[in-house]
DNA sequence: CGGAATCCAGCGGGATACTG
DNA sequence: CAGTATCCCGCTGGATTCCG
């Protein structure tokens, strides 16, 4: 799918790895994969349980996603054949592991969040303060 | 909302705090930021060396990243007025730590992306397989 | 060189309606 | 209950053009 990519820096140990990342970044970078797999945290849910304990959602984004994290072997997905159907899903040990790694981020989220929301509130004071202005060196 | 369930995790508290990992996401989301953000990893580098090293980014896209990041003091922008505009950006100590957290993600992609990658081929082979249908106890 | 502004195509994703 | 299918709108983001 991705071309080898030509990178002139001197460091490039890692741009040539973003392909992974890339993969990952793309999975969790819609807000829905990380509510639901979050939401999976607390165990064994069912389709309704899930609808219900993440606002915003439609029926078709939780589908998909839902679809896409059982693809990746994230989650399980359980269909009971009763009369009131019934449908639960569970994060697999993949999928523990994901969530332990977007805990991380989390973690740094948490911990720098308000500097960064400092850094934010402060540029936007600033207004349309350029970057400094270093000595002109012709 | 969710009601209280057995938990086979020890932490089940962050739900709440996805609203701060909503907007690192936001921010990591788009493919770019991280590339940008991974080139400038080798220092700091002018906006034609950036627009060189990222293959498929546009000025637009480079642009606005730039100024997001500059925004969320994740990097530094300086301006040379000089007779040919020079611009330099720099990662700060906060985007570095970013690029730290990031690439703790990209070493759990380098890890299971081989695993997802095998999940999602099985998952291809068998098809339109549903999950597993257990003993309908209605 | 380093951007800003404009235009426009693609598709992500919400709302709704229907099915098994 | 647990989806599937359809429509359609808004945003993302690429290409292009102009400016300091």
């Amino acid at each position: 799918m991705a071309s080898a990519r030509q990178i002139t820096g001197p460091c490039q140990a890692w741009p040539q790895d973003s392909a992974f990342i890339r993969e990952v970044l793309d999975r969790i970078g819609d807000k829905w994969t990380v509510l639901v797999v979050s939401t999976l945290n607390a165990g064994s849910l069912r389709y309704s349980d899930l609808h219900a304990s993440i606002p915003g959602i439609s029926q078709r984004m939780l589908t998909q996603t839902l679809k896409h994290l059982e693809r990746d072997g994230l989650i399980t997905r359980t269909a009971y054949a009763e009369v009131p159907p019934r449908v639960e899903y569970e994060l697999t040990d993949l999928g523990r592991s994901l969530r332990d790694a977007v805990m991380a981020m989390a973690g740094w989220a948490a911990a720098h969040h308000s500097e960064i929301a400092g850094n934010r509130a402060a540029s936007d004071l600033t207004g349309v303060g350029r970057g400094k202005a270093p000595a002109s060196a012709g």
